[in-house]
RNA sequence: GCUCCCUUCGUCUAGUGGUCUAGGACGCUGGCCUCUCACGCCGGUAACAGGGGUUCGAGUCCCCUAGGGAGUACCA
C-alpha cells in the first residue's frame, strides 16, 4: 500500500504555526514511507475563503520547503461530484431532506442543554416526506445505536456512542456540501491512507466513519496531532506576536530553524535537538508524537535559528541577508561583501533582522554614537589611543586583519596599555556602538577611508566633550 | 451542561514497573576564555497536579478529584 498523506488547510487566513506543523508532519510522514502528500484547498466556505488566504498558504508552504506531490486541489471544483455522493447516499435511504426552521433547532437546543443533555438533532424529518421542490436541507442517517472506535496513531483507542451523534447536515439549503462529507469523499477519491490533523478534528472523526461506513469503504488511519499554545499557555493568538509562518520570514528567521523547532514541539528522538530534514525525514515517527498540547517558545526558536545562522554557509547568510539591508535602507552592492560581513556577523545574531541591524556601520555612517558607549569609551583618555590609531592607520596600505591587528597592538604596546584601552575607543569610534566583531575584522569591514573619517568624529566629540567640562 | 481528549523542571522533552536521590535542551544564573559583543567550555537553579488503589516495588498500571483543551453550526 502507498502511503498518501494530505494537508487540507481552509483558506480564511494565512498559514499559522500550528498548521504548519501539522502540515510537516503529515509531509514527514509521506517522505519517510515513500508516499505522496497531497495539498487540498478546503474553500467550501464561500463567505470566508478569500483567494489571498490561498496564495499566503501556498507562500508559507513553498518557504518551509514542504512541496507537494498533488493539487492543490479545490473543493468549490468539485460540487458535482459531492452532489454525486449525496444522490447516492439519498438514494440508499442513508441520507434524507429536512426543512426543519432554524427556530425549532434553536429550541430544540435550548431544551437539550436545559435537560443537561447533549444538544443532537431529534430526527424529526427522518419519517417525513419533504419536498424536493421546497427549500431544504439534506441530512445524513447516522447509526441510532452501537459504538464506533477510532484506533488513533496518536491518541490510541478512543470510542464513541452512537447515541451521541445526531443526524448531521451534508448538504445546506443553497445546495453546498458540508465539511464532513467533503472531506469524506475527497479522502476517499484522493485515496488518502492516512489522515494527519488536528486534534479539534477528533470529535468529527465518527461521523466521518459512519458516512465512509454508508459508503461501504475502509476509513483511513487516522493521527490527530495536538495544538500549538502561546508562550503563556492560552490559545495561540494574534497577540502572541508572529503566528503567521510568513511573518517568521520577515523577522529574519531561517526556514530550517522553524522547522526544526516545530518538528521538537510534542515530538523527540532521545536527547538530540538538531534535525536536518533528512535526519527528520529518517527519525520522524507519527506514533511517537505527544498527546498533549504544548506552548510555542520564542526564546527557543531563537536559538535555533542562531543555531543555523552560526552553522549555515555564509554566502547563503549573506544572499538571505540582503533584502534585510535593504530594509534599512542600505544597498549591500556599495560597501564590503556582504559575504564577509555574515561571516563575521554569523556568531553574533539571533535572527537576520538583528544581524542587518548590527551590521549596518559597515556601510553607513552613524548619526551619533551610542551615549553609554561613548560617556564610557570617548573620554578624555581615550584620545591619546585614538591619535595613536589614527596616525598608524593613516599610512598603511596593507589593509588586512593581519596589518590591522598588529597596528591596535603596537599603539596599545607603545602606550604601555592593555589592547582593550585601545581597541574599545576605537570600537567605538567607527562602529557607534560598544559591540562589534573583533576590531581587525571590524576595521577592515569598515574601510580606511570611513575609519578615518569616523576616528576624526570621535576626536571631535572628545574635544567638545572637554570643552564642557 | 453534555461528549471526547490532555496533565514530568517556567518552556520543549527523556522516561513503556526496579538502573529515577528523575536525564537532556531553551531560559535564567555562577565561572573560565577575551579588545567589546557573541561563540565555546565548566558548574548551578528547577518538575513526576492531588488523592486513593494494584504490586515486594509506580513518574510508569487502574480509579477518583482538580485543572486545562476540543467538539457540541446550514464554519472548517
Amino acid at each position: 500500500m502507498t502511503v498518501r498523506t494530505r494537508f487540507a488547510p481552509s483558506p480564511t487566513g494565512y498559514l499559522h504555526v500550528g498548521g504548519a506543523r501539522t502540515a510537516l508532519f503529515s509531509w514527514l510522514y509521506a517522505r519517510k514511507h515513500g508516499g505522496k502528500f497531497v495539498l487540498r484547498i478546503e474553500d467550501t466556505d464561500l463567505e470566508r475563503s478569500t483567494e489571498e488566504s490561498v496564495n499566503a498558504i501556498l507562500e508559507g508552504m513553498t518557504w518551509l520547503g514542504l512541496e507537494y506531490d498533488e493539487g492543490p486541489f479545490y473543493q468549490t471544483h468539485r460540487f458535482e461530484r459531492y452532489n454525486e455522493v449525496i444522490g447516492e447516499l439519498m438514494e440508499k435511504g442513508l441520507a434524507y431532506r429536512c426543512n426543519c426552521s432554524r427556530e425549532r433547532l434553536d429550541d430544540l437546543r435550548e431544551r437539550a442543554m436545559k435537560r443537561k443533555e447533549k444538544p443532537r438533532y431529534d430526527g424529526h424529518c427522518k419519517s417525513l416526506h419533504v419536498d424536493p421542490d421546497e427549500p431544504h436541507v439534506i441530512r445524513f442517517r447516522n447509526p441510532e445505536s452501537g459504538t464506533v472506535v477510532v484506533d488513533d496513531l496518536i491518541r490510541g483507542r478512543v470510542a464513541f456512542n452512537n447515541e451521541e451523534l445526531d443526524d448531521l447536515i451534508i448538504r445546506r439549503t443553497d445546495g453546498s456540501p458540508t465539511y464532513n462529507l467533503t472531506v469524506v469523499v475527497d479522502d476517499m477519491d484522493m485515496e488518502i491512507t492516512h489522515v494527519i490533523r488536528g486534534d479539534d478534528h477528533l470529535n468529527n472523526t465518527p461521523r466521518q466513519i459512519n458516512i465512509l461506513r454508508a459508503l461501504g469503504k475502509k476509513s483511513p488511519i487516522y493521527g490527530h496531532v495536538p495544538m500549538i499554545l502561546g508562550d503563556d499557555g492560552a490559545r495561540l493568538s494574534k497577540r502572541h506576536g508572529a503566528v503567521s509562518v510568513m511573518q517568521y520570514r520577515e523577522e529574519g528567521f531561517l526556514p530550517e530553524a522553524l522547522l526544526n523547532y516545530l518538528v521538537r514541539l510534542g515530538w523527540s528522538h532521545g536527547d538530540q535537538e538538531i534535525f536536518s530534514i533528512d535526519e527528520m525525514i529518517e527519525l520522524f515517527d507519527i506514533d511517537q508524537v505527544n498527546k498533549a498540547a504544548s506552548s510555542f517558545n520564542t526564546e527557543k526558536l531563537l536559538w535555533l535559528n542562531q543555531h543555523y545562522i552560526k552553522a549555515d554557509d555564509p554566502k547563503r547568510i549573506a544572499h538571505l541577508l540582503s533584502p534585510h539591508m535593504g530594509n534599512l535602507g542600505i544597498d549591500p552592492t556599495e560597501g564590503p561583501d556582504l559575504v564577509d560581513v555574515a561571516k563575521a556577523q554569523q556568531e553574533r545574531a539571533k535572527t537576520l533582522v538583528e544581524m542587518a541591524d548590527i551590521s549596518a556601520f559597515c556601510y553607513l555612517d552613524f548619526e551619533a554614537f551610542d551615549e553609554k558607549a561613548a560617556k564610557k569609551h570617548l573620554r578624555p583618555a581615550a584620545r591619546e589611543p585614538l591619535e595613536k590609531m589614527r596616525e598608524a592607520l593613516e599610512g598603511l596600505q596593507d589593509w588586512t586583519p593581519e596589518a590591522l591587528h598588529e597596528r591596535v597592538q603596537q599603539v596599545s604596546e607603545t602606550l604601555e596599555v592593555k589592547m582593550g584601552k585601545v581597541a574599545q575607543p576605537l570600537r567605538v569610534a567607527i562602529v557607534g556602538r560598544a559591540a562589534s566583531p573583533g576590531i581587525d575584522v571590524t576595521l577592515q569591514l569598515v574601510g580606511k577611508e570611513a575609519t578615518l573619517r569616523r576616528i576624526d568624529m570621535a576626536l571631535e566629540f572628545i574635544r567638545q566633550r572637554e570643552a564642557q567640562a
